[in-house]
Formats: C-alpha cells, structure tokens, sequence
DNA sequence: AGCACGCCGACT
DNA sequence: GTCGGCGTGCTC
C-alpha cells in the first residue's frame, strides 16, 4: 500500500518532496534508497526518508522516481535517523545532511568485490607494550563500560606523551573482542599519521581508513566493509561519524578540542557532538581524548555529564618542557629599525642549539613576508578589492596577496594614493623570518613550511621528511608545524608571536592561544634530551600565556571560565549566529534588521541575550558584505526557538531582501 | 541552490 | 526591433 516516498534533496529546503514508487522499482525502493528524481526542469539526486500512503500534494502533482542508483538502501535506519538529529539540531535540510554523510560525493554501483576479506585474528601478535599503572587505571573504566553495553561518555585529558593512544588501541580492542565496532574520530587524517598507524599496526587489515586520497572505489570498499563488519575499526576525519556501523560498541574522538570537528560551511554539524549523540542512541561508549580539552568538554566533565580521566605524566617519566616567555616589549625600545623578529634571547638560544646540532622549530601563524604595505608618506595601505583585509606582500613572487580569497596583483613600487615612493612592510611573516634567520646565521640550513611551499603534491611530505633526516637544522612554519610532529632531535621550540591568535577579536581567541601554544610547545624534548620553549609576546601577564608556559590547563580553564560565564558566553550559555550576506550593503543590513527586531519581539526571549545586527569581524568577503546577530541564552531551547521564528519570518521576506543570503550557525566555534 | 520567466534598458 | 541584466517564484 505505500505507494509513494518523501524523499530529501540536497538543497537548502527544509523539507521533503513525495514521489510515485513506479512498479518495476517495487522493493528496491525503502527508507534509506538512494534515488535519482525529476525536479522542476531537471534530476536531483535524492535520498528517501519516509515511505508513505499519502503524497504531500494531490495525486496528480505527484512525479515517478526516475531510477534507484544504489541496489541496497545506502541508509540504515540509526544513520538516517541520527541524519534526522543532525538537521533538527542544526537547524540544516536533511538532504544537505545526508549529502555530507556520504564522503566523496555519490556512489556508483558497487562492483563485485575482488577479494573476500578473512576476518582477522584478534589479540594480535604484535610489540604489546606493558601500560603505565596511569594509563591502566583510565584504561579501566573504558573497558568496564563496553563491557556493559551501556552509553557512558568519558573525557580523556592526557598531557602530551601520556601514551592516550595506547589507552585507544587497548578500549577498541576490548569492543572488537566483544564482537563489537570500533570508531575513531581524528581531525584530520593526513596529521593523525601515528594514530592511524598504531591502529593499523594493532588490528592489521580490520582497520578502514577514510583519507582523502582514496578512490571512490576504495572509499565505497571501506563503506560496504564497515557495513558488512568485515572491518571492525573505522579511522576518518568530521565525517566519517556517519559512517555504517551496525555493531558498534566504542566511538573514539581524538584531540577532540579541535575546530576541524565543526564544519564551516552547511550543514554545520560539530562531529564530536553527533559522536556523543551517536554513542547514547547505540549504547556505546564514547572517548573524547586531548591534552587540552575543549572548554565545552571540560564544563561537561565538571558537571558530571562526562567521566574525567587523567593522564598527568609522560609515559617516558620525563619531565615536560620548559616554557620561558619572552617580554618583546623591552626588547622594542632597544630595535634599531624594523620590527622585532628574534629578540636576543631567542637569537642566542638558537645560537646555542645550531652549536650542539640540535634541531629547532619555530612557529609563526602568519605566511608571506609582511602582513601589510603602507606609505610612509600619506599612510595609504593596500587592500584587497573584494575583502575587507589588507593584501599581504610576498617575496620572490614579488605580489600582493589576499590570505582569503586568493585575490593577487603585483607588488606597488610607489603609493597609489600620493606617488611617493616610500612604501614600507609591515608585521612579519614566515618570508621575512627566514630572511633574518639568514642573515643572523648564514650556515645555518632553514627549511619552511606553509601553505606556499607546500601547495605542490608531495611537498608537505618532502620537507618534513628532509627534516627528519636531520638535512636542516630549523623548521619554520606556520600551523602545520604544531600538529603532531614528531622529533626527537628537536630540543627547542620558538614561538615568534605568540599574540597573533590572541589578538583576533572572537570569544574563542584565548582557548585557540592556549590550545596552540600547548601544542607547539608539545613539539620540544620528545627524544632523550629536554626541550625548551620561548614564546615571545606582548602581553607576557596575559592569563592564556601564563597557563600555557606553566602547561597549567586547569587554571587556564578556570580564569577563562570565569570571563566567559559573567559574559554568557559558551559552555556557561547556548549561542546561534544568523548569518547576512550579500552584494548590496543596504540590503543586507536591512535584512539583518528585519530579521533581529522581529526576534526581539518574540515572546519567551527575555532569558535570551542579543548581539548585534552588527557587521561580521570579517566585514567583507569575496565581494560579500557580511552581517550578523548573534543570540544567546541559558538553555538551547530558548535560541533555538528563535531559530524557528528566524527561518518564518525570512519565509516571509519582503522583496527588498532578495538577493541576501541568510544561513544560521547553531554552537558557532567562533563569530568571525 | 538552480532554473525559467518576465520585465526594463542599450545595442547590432 | 532583440540581447541581457537581475528580481521573483517554484521545485513533489
């Protein structure tokens, strides 16, 4: 008797679309199918939802599926309906949200499978180390838990070197000896090499990896696996949590604090959120692992949502490193001319490791040579024709370049505004690092890695595996140095400008300081010699660096904690962002405004706390002007009631508005 | 989000 | 006379 299905498009429409089931497609149509559909003038790929009796429309408005282009239902009915969560929760379409659910886009017709996988033995043979008395006693509640097939959340806080993924490898292999399935959650998969590898190591070929250089072939192979629990562990990026999984018992979030997680663009889904929710709907465990936990995670641990497990110590005993900071601001009233790029004492520790062949690394979040162009003359200063930011001056390509849109003309020789020729660089970035460590120590062999010396393939790989071999004594980067290296020969890290996240205007920018610093710093002394860190600043009395160069993330958190919650900002509220963009200033600010006085009006609201409309941080992007109104309130209900009040109103749009786009960021990581 | 339709301005 | 600019409305 169900004749007909409400299948979900992936476009921005909150809602389902019914179809006639032709007969010839009978059984192969249910919930989950993957479908193709005629769609106004043309075909959309589409996903059923729901099988029904009725059509939402008469009968006779009423179209046939075009075809069915996956033989079994692509969905199961927990992954649908965790779909279902996700675009409730976030205020997203269902479609766009299944759309994401399927890495790589869509799926051809699996072929025959070339091989028939024999399940793998488990307890491996494999170098199992003894655990720490540390790592057993976390490791103990883990194991209890899958044991009882009942949901438990647990926050793993292991300081660098604690030996967390030992404690991973050891809980899965406790719900893989259930007969269970194992997820694990890394932000990104090219910079989570040795988790993915110790996986690897310890269950073979029941580990599945979803990397981007995979084929479709070998990406829908991995899929089917996991489906079919002839792969028992899963490693992938945001979103792989979709992933089929219909024995899972443990979900593993590693560094769990990082942004990676949420997606920027639509659907804006925080995957560490959609794991916990995952764990609770199959009974699973759930591990959220970190040396600095997410603020969010920790308030979670406080309030007892989450179990808190410590990893104090390094596994090795050793001591962590040494964090000196770096006050630039007496060492400013010294510089001859120019900005201070290695203050002395920087310069002479590098100096000293140089000495001793040992190896350094040093940070500094920002590529280019300098940040900005200016005429000393009249002050004009170069910017980017279609975002509001200055254009940044690269050395050797001899351009100015827009660090957001890619925007790139050739370098000013004298102002455009007076004709002077007195044009200065100002700020320092990577370029203009490595220019001076040149000339303080010309023997010294540097090798840089940023987004432009990497944009070739293979070069990431190249550089970091020059420096392995010891064929460079300094590696200077910008993020991608603070992720995950590891070097034993690396005694010392240098932090250029330890302000650079700090001074972005967004409530997030101390955790991001803190979180980064942390990190880098986690890059010194990883081998038999103790490692020291300088971080040179500004603000040397600021309570994020204090924490990190005490490595103290407990009263980091309660200083932060205390700012954000007399401010009401998240973990000690709920936010959403309504997002405006669009060509024409006037419109979008009038949009925004329509939209935020409706709202304020809005019965219910007085718990709820406004911002704005108010221009984004980033005011301008890629020719679009960007407004936005923030809300927050004690409890999720409470904006995202408004939410819905949002998305009538913009229903109902006066024409004027046309051309403005509106999109909403539910738990936003950051209002820029 | 597309895509078509429709209504106005400036060209071969 | 039409080409094309974008504003508007719809997709089962």
């Amino acid at each position: 008797v169900e004749r007909y299905a409400e299948v979900a498009v992936p476009l921005p429409l909150r809602q389902t679309f019914s179809y006639r089931i032709p007969d010839e497609l009978g059984e192969r149509v249910g919930r989950g199918a993957q479908v193709e559909v005629p769609f106004g003038r043309r075909r959309q790929p589409g996903f059923v939802v729901d099988l029904t009796e009725a059509p939402r429309v008469p009968p006779e408005r009423v179209k046939a599926i075009a075809r069915v282009t996956y033989p079994e239902p692509v969905f199961d009915p927990p992954i649908l309906e965790l779909a279902e969560w996700v675009a409730e929760y976030y205020v997203a379409s269902i479609g766009e949200v299944l759309m994401a659910a399927l890495p790589g886009g869509l799926r051809a017709e699996p072929r025959r499978r070339s091989r028939t996988r024999e399940p793998e033995r488990l307890g491996l043979a494999r170098a199992p180390s003894r655990l720490s008395a540390a790592q057993e006693r976390v490791l103990a509640p883990i194991t209890a838990s899958i044991a009882a097939e009942r949901y438990a959340a647990f926050l793993l806080f292991g300081v660098t070197g604690s030996g967390k993924t030992e404690v991973y490898v050891r809980a899965a292999r406790e719900a893989l000896s259930r007969g269970g399935q194992v997820l694990v959650l890394v932000p990104e998969i090219g910079l989570s090499y040795q988790v993915v590898e110790r996986f690897r190591m310890a269950f073979g070929d029941r580990v599945g990896v979803f990397h981007s250089g995979l084929t479709k072939r070998a990406r829908q192979d991995t899929w089917r696996a996991a489906r079919t629990q002839e792969i028992g562990v899963v490693v992938g990026a945001r979103s792989s949590v979709f992933t089929p999984l219909p024995a899972l018992k443990l979900i593993i979030v590693d560094e769990e604090n990082d942004a990676a997680y949420k997606q920027s663009d639509v659907p804006r889904y925080h995957a560490r959120e959609v794991a916990v929710i995952r764990a609770q709907r199959a009974n699973a465990t759930v591990v959220l692992g970190g040396a600095t936990p997410s603020m969010e995670s920790f308030a979670n641990a406080r309030r007892g949502k989450f179990r808190l497990l410590t990893l104090p110590e390094r596994v090795d005993g050793r001591s962590p490193a040494r964090v000196r900071v770096e006050d630039l601001r007496a060492e400013e009233s010294t510089a001859r001319r120019g900005p201070v790029i290695l203050s002395r004492s920087l310069a002479s520790e590098i100096a000293e490791r140089l000495a001793r062949r040992e190896q350094i690394i040093l940070f500094l979040n920002r590529r280019g040579y300098a940040p900005f162009v200016q005429c000393r003359h009249c002050g004009y200063v170069a910017r980017c024709r279609d975002c509001d930011v200055s254009l940044t001056y690269h050395r050797g390509r001899e351009s100015l370049i827009c660090h957001y849109c890619g925007f790139e003309r050739s370098n000013i020789q004298e102002c455009e505004k007076c004709g002077m020729i007195r044009i200065f660089f100002g700020g320092i970035g990577t370029q203009r690092v490595e220019e001076e460590l040149q000339a303080l120590f010309p023997r010294a062999r540097v090798l840089r890695l940023d987004h432009d010396t990497t944009r070739r393939a293979g070069s990431h790989g190249r550089i970091l595996g020059a420096f392995a071999r010891r064929r460079a004594d300094i590696l200077l980067g910008t993020q991608m140095v603070a992720k995950g290296l590891d070097f034993p020969n690396v005694t010392f890290v240098g932090v250029i400008y330890a302000d650079g996240s700090l001074n972005i205007p967004d409530f997030r920018s101390s955790e991001r300081t803190f979180q980064l610093l942390t990190q880098v710093a986690g890059r010194a002394g990883r081998g038999r010699r103790a490692g020291d860190v300088v971080l040179q600043t500004y603000y040397p009395d600021h309570y994020a660096l204090r924490a990190a160069a005490a490595q103290d993330f407990v009263s980091f958190f309660e200083h932060e904690a205390r700012n954000r919650r007399e401010l009401l900002y998240p973990p000690f509220s709920r936010m959403v962002n309504l997002l405006f963009d669009g060509g024409v200033e006037e419109r979008v600010i009038g949009a925004a405004s329509w939209v935020a006085d409706h709202l304020r009006r809005q019965p219910g609201g007085e718990s709820v706390r406004f911002m704005g409309p108010a221009p984004q941080p980033l005011s301008r992007l890629r020719g679009k002007h960007r407004w936005h109104f923030a809300m927050r309130a004690p409890r999720h209900a409470a904006v995202r009631a408004l939410c819905e009040a949002a998305l009538d109103r913009w229903a109902s749009r006066e024409r004027r508005f046309a051309s403005v786009r509106f999109s909403i960021d539910v738990d936003p990581m950051d209002l820029l």
